[in-house]
DNA sequence: ATCTGTTCGTGGGATATACAACAAAATATT
DNA sequence: AATATTTTGTTGTATATCCCACGAACAGAT
């Protein structure tokens, strides 16, 4: 059962034992086919010890490759996600408060194009979770996995495929966007300042100007702590907008601009 | 920081605690969000016993919602995979086979189409492993992941989503697909019989008959159980294929249709 | 109100994993 | 070849999880 010599021209060591680098390989390899490996198990199929299987799992977590958990570990959520310390968790709960603000806005029978981005996956998270019988159209593959089980019809955007995002860019997405239009758009953003919101990863802006011009209603979604933040592009004025949902209400002069652009600012309560 | 209260409208209980199907469900929800929820953990969040938060994962992976580690739970994989007993394993050793027998047939710089199915998705794990510089047009979101962090560029195709076989089908993607000529395509199907390749899953035949059209090779990946199968709807002729890749050689009526056709027969040792 | 089935918590022994420190082995370097 | 560095194994202890069985609290029905 010794599968290191079917393996094509695997590395290996004097006596049939994968490299370290092999192994690492090999374990996200087997991630992406199966949700979790356990320590245990690793341990047996290289013919290492257990505190060696921890100490890789322990390097690709470093890494941010693989999510660790008590006994093993597990594959990334697709579209990266915060990690798991305090201060993470708090943001998450102000993004889940954003988020289901967000989705109350969207009514039975409407369509809608959401956004990729942290913010926009939680809203699609309240979205399943309140039914609402709507099309959405996005280019946010966990926005896509998220509602899918739920009641709203999902419309996945073509496009090149960004990994580290999941989430499709590019003339495709663009093209089959603008085929389109739409009741509302509901969009996340890198930054929020009195010249308008910005994004940072390249080839996103792009996708958000589109929705923008081809949905009737036009919300924000950003977290108060990316008020003033500018990223590399910025896509749209502030007047494009129809509201911002944000979890406080922003001050000084991003507030005298929104006001003078004429959008509404809806905050997300606690409740 | 109890947030029994702030949810929309939570069945709860007597003392502000939730009922099992709501708990179970918002395990449910967080797992779209994170990759591994921790017994320990799901214990202080609904302020129940482990044991408690214990039944609950237990429950959730007997129907197959979850996949159970230790010390936790797992979002299952994207796209339905096959659970994890002993049958099901040794058909999955047979499906990596194939897979990486056609991985192998792919050369740098081409372009291919790959379909969606559970043995396509192990050519795409071997095509990762191998790096082939090739571009990579699919309609699958286990594909197209799997692929992602890979060598290989990756289109994705739009459609309407369909969750269950985390695909997208339609006549989006029907359309897209035209728009493009491609080296080779490489397909599943339920079932192969003297009559051709046959498809039980209702869209994906119109998506694979088109990406038969588009592609120069055309390549079909299937188990020798489906030997014989005949699925909902046939696509395409058994001369229209360059070659099929299997696991064991087909005999009888099957085998003298193929030479008939002129078809190569790829046998995926075990090597 | 009483009954009945469900759901949940508790306790204890067995097993798994985590963590740290050191020793052994393999690999790389000079 | 000899040395330096990296990688891995081992040991021991603390901590977590598992599994089982039983009894208490609960909800719904008669």
């Amino acid at each position: 059962m010794t599968q290191t010599k079917t393996r094509h021209k695997v590395a290996e060591n004097g006596r049939g034992r994968l490299k370290k680098s092999e192994r690492r390989r090999l374990i996200l390899l087997e991630l992406k086919l199966r949700p979790h490996v356990r320590i245990s198990e690793l341990a047996r199929r290289f013919n290492v010890s257990a505190e060696t299987a921890r100490r890789d799992l322990d390097a690709l977590s470093e890494d941010g490759l693989i999510d660790r958990a008590h006994g093993g570990a597990s594959a990334p959520t697709q579209g990266h996600y915060p990690s798991l310390d305090e201060r993470a968790n708090a943001r998450i709960a102000e993004r889940e408060r954003i988020g289901r603000r967000a989705a109350g806005l969207v009514q039975d029978g409407e369509t809608v194009m959401i956004d990729s981005g942290s913010t926009t996956i939680q809203m699609a998270r309240a979205l399943a979770w309140l039914g609402t019988q709507c099309t959405v159209i996005t280019n946010s593959i966990p926005v896509a996995m998220t509602i899918g089980h739920g009641a709203p019809e999902v419309i996945l955007c073509p496009g090149d495929y960004l990994p580290a995002e999941s989430a499709t860019v590019g003339t495709e997405t663009l093209e089959f966007l603008e085929r389109f239009n739409v009741d509302r758009c509901v969009i996340g953003a890198s930054g929020l300042s009195a010249l308008g919101p910005s994004e940072a990863v390249r080839g996103f802006a792009a996708v958000k100007r589109v929705m923008l011009q081809r949905a009737t209603n036009r919300h924000l979604l950003i977290d108060s702590q990316k008020f003033g933040r500018k990223g590399l592009a910025n896509f749209g004025e502030l007047a494009n907008l129809q509201s911002i949902v944000v979890d406080a209400k922003p001050k000084g002069e991003l507030l005298r601009a929104l006001d003078g652009a004429d959008v509404d600012i809806l905050v997300a309560g606690p409740a």
